[in-house]
RNA sequence: GGCGAUGUAGCUCAGUCGGUUAGAGCAACGGCUUCAUAAGCCGUGGGUCGUUGGUUCGAGUCCAAUCAUCGCUACCA
């Protein structure tokens, strides 16, 4: 069994946006699996690439006036500058645009076909004859077929829960030239994943290749019905490879993504004269896939049906994380806590990121929270305090007379610590990193409480001692030699160091079952710099995204500064123009200043709140609206909005509502009620 | 409301097959030490294992109900 290669894939970085310390999760927790093996003496692989396809690249390419080409190389190139500064070592990184990979989806589709899996239909679409291009469900909107509610998307009805076709919309718009979009019928191609349903069945349940929440999950989900047919084809224009055998159509992005690991692990194979069979056609090579449990669906049913019908091995095992949450909360650009990678480079060592993670990563896939308090008490505890203290406080004592000949009596340390390895390996080869730090740590605090018995500083001051404390230097700096064998996956360059301050590099875990002497030491130098709160608060200022709160826009209104804030383009690219409408079509809508005269919580609703709104004397409306996380009720009772009085009344869960409270914003907690200058009064009409 | 999970010390979590007095780290408190990056060592306090019921000689662990929290989803007219 031991001379089964292994091949690792992380999930491939969408080219639309940055690395963050949430993707950052996925990747740590890989590249550590991976360097543990590699230490362990295990032919291991580790590929990963840009996933470059699809709507979204083609759209923001177009937006940024250049071709798809340079906005993916690009990106391309930020990704790997950030999985280089974050010590995440990729034997090869690839990208789905590579003519590898078009090959690779030539020869799977044309498996496809032969197998009869592949089936084709016409599908009404709707088509922006401005940008020439078919939309996709989220670039429609239009009003629901099914209530009548303006303003939504082309894949189902956020009021109604209606699902419809995009073409099914009443006055559907293009939401990217706000053009009436046109129906064309288009031929799509399908993959008819429900032949596959016996062989999936058993490879997902047989316990071995999933965690069993996921396999569980697919049960309930998937795979108690009959699996639907899967649109793999998207009629041109669309950035992506065209369909060989099918002209005019391209292969949907995530037919070609999972592909990609495949191309990468090719081109890797022509540059170190591998054969691509040995890896993705041979049993005698494990593929093991990490992912997030949001892309489950399309590693756990389709790819494997993909690489069965296609004669490709299985994965062995596919690896599901949780997410990661900061402060007990999703990642938010508005509060800072999307911390770029980049960003975080610029304040903090990723060795701290990658401890933390390593310390709270588990095989389940449960959420992991960064709480930045726990982040800095843990990194500068355990790593300089306990770790790296070890060296600091007794490497500096034989600087002159290096390590003792032989190795002295320490009373079974390093013994135990040797000992404690096989534990140590398995936690990290079950990828249950926390288990390993925590065993790694008790290492570390026997140790350093030998070097609080041993007194080191007092025997430096006896002149007849001098050989005991050679000795007893010895020890500690080998028991920290262990720790730093046993930390090599996560901390690969505190682990360079230790072996230069040794004068012997750590190749390999067996190191730590074997102790260092007669050896000349280097000068001692600063393992790792303890952190300082203030680099955190930097760290988050500088990523939170300007997002003007509603208190700074009042007073912004009626006393202009001099100084202009520097608007970015970003929530127009967020949600584009709506058409052109005439003046007709703007007086339709009757706006009206009202004033909340009653706030009141709706307890069994997350977003909603109850507002009593008066137009004036006797005329009061009940209107429910969405922003419950963004305003407190003290802060609307009393206060002006503009609302939309002529709006239809809506029968909601929780009651009837007759009108709608305008506001800006995404939503959630960043939601801005429009205010009025003082001096309007309910009832008076916004023109 | 639907689906998935999770509730163990102030915080983050471990707790195997049901078996003695439920553990660790961090935080807090007291003492010691001064080699070390305000690091280290020893000690102390702190838990009705969400709640209720059941199975059992015995339940943190198994079963049922219930409550709470989180994620996705629905409800943002």
């Amino acid at each position: 069994m031991n001379d089964r290669k292994l091949l690792v894939t992380a999930a491939l970085p969408y080219a639309n946006g940055h690395i963050h310390i949430g993707h950052l999760v996925e990747y740590i927790q890989t590249d550590i699996w991976v360097r543990f093996q590699k230490l362990r003496g295990k032919k291991c692989v580790f590929v990963c690439a840009d996933d470059t396809h699809g709507t979204a690249i083609m759209i923001r390419a177009r937006q940024e006036g250049r071709p798809e080409t340079e906005l993916i190389a690009d990106m391309q190139a930020a990704h790997e500058r950030d999985f280089k500064g974050f010590d995440v070592s990729f034997d090869h990184y690839g990208s789905t645009n590579s003519s590898e990979n078009r090959e690779l989806c030539n020869g799977i589709w044309a498996e496809l076909r032969t197998a009869g899996l592949i089936a084709e239909r016409d599908v009404e679409q709707l088509f922006d004859p401005v940008a020439g291009t078919f939309l996709a469900d989220r670039f429609v909107k239009g009003t629901c077929p099914n209530c009548k509610s303006p303003d939504q998307y082309g894949d189902n009805c956020s009021k109604c829960g209606a699902t419809y076709s995009p073409s099914e919309l009443i006055d559907p718009v293009s939401t990217l030239s706000g053009a009436k979009p046109v129906t064309k019928s288009a031929s799509h191609l399908f993959v008819e994943l429900e032949q596959l349903h016996e062989f999936l069945d058993t490879w997902t349940q047989s316990g071995k290749h999933l965690q069993p929440e996921v396999a569980n999950y697919l049960k309930g989900h998937f795979l108690c019905d009959p699996l639907r047919d899967w649109d793999v084809s998207r009629p041109s224009p669309y950035f992506g490879f065209e369909i060989p055998d099918s002209v005019g159509n391209f292969w949907y992005v995530w037919f070609d993504a999972p592909i990609g690991y495949i191309a990468s692990t090719w081109q890797w194979c022509k540059a170190n004269g591998e054969k691509l069979e040995d890896w993705w056609k041979s049993s005698s090579t494990e593929i093991h896939h990490f992912i997030g449990k949001d892309i489950a669906y399309f590693h756990t049913l389709f790819w494997p049906g993909v690489l069965k019908t296609a004669g490709y091995s299985l994965p062995e095992f596919v690896h599901i994380h949780g997410f990661l949450t900061v402060e007990g909360e999703k990642m938010s650009k508005s509060t800072g806590t999307q911390v770029q990678a980049h960003t975080y480079l610029k304040h903090l060592d990723p060795s701290f990121l990658r401890y933390f993670y390593a310390s709270k990563l588990g095989a389940k896939l449960d959420d992991i929270d960064l709480n930045f308090t726990e982040f800095v008490n843990k990194v500068n505890s355990d790593l300089v305090g306990k770790v790296a203290n070890l060296a600091s406080r007794t490497a500096r004592f034989i600087e002159a007379t290096g390590l003792s000949v032989e190795y002295p009596h320490d009373g079974g340390l390093f013994a135990a610590g040797a000992a404690a390895g096989e534990r140590i390996a398995q936690a990290y080869d079950q990828l249950d990193y926390s288990r390993a730090t925590r065993l790694i740590m008790e290492l570390a605090d026997q140790a350093n409480a030998y070097v609080e018995n041993s007194a080191p500083w007092a025997l430096k001051k006896d002149p007849t001692q001098q050989v005991r404390l050679q000795e007893v230097c010895t020890i500690v700096l080998n028991l920290f030699r262990q720790i730093c064998v046993y930390l090599t996956p996560v901390l690969p360059k505190l682990s360079v160091q230790c072996g230069q301050l040794l004068q012997a590099p750590i190749t390999h875990w067996d190191d730590s079952q074997t102790p260092v002497v007669n050896q000349a030491i280097s000068k001692f130098e600063h393992l790792l710099q303890r952190i300082a709160p203030e680099k955190i608060q930097a760290m988050i200022e500088e990523s939170k995204e300007v997002v003007p709160s509603p208190a700074a826009e009042v007073p912004s209104a009626a006393a202009p500064t001099s100084e202009l804030p520097i608007d970015s383009g970003d929530a127009l690219i967020q949600e584009p123009m709506a058409p052109t409408c005439t003046i007709d079509d703007f007086t339709k809508v009757d706006l009206r200043v009202a004033r909340i005269i009653k706030a009141e919580e709706v307890p069994e609703a997350k977003k909603l709140v109850k507002l009593t709104v008066s137009l004036g004397g006797d005329n009061t409306r009940t209107v429910f609206a969405g922003i419950k996380a963004a305003y407190t009720l003290e802060q609307l009772q009393g206060r002006l909005v503009v609302i939309v009085a002529n709006l239809q009344p809506r029968q909601m869960k929780f009651g009837l509502s007759e009108g709608m409270v305008t506001a800006a914003g995404p939503g959630g907690t960043e939601v801005f009620l429009l205010g009025v200058d003082s001096g309007a009064v309910p009832g008076q009409r916004v023109h």
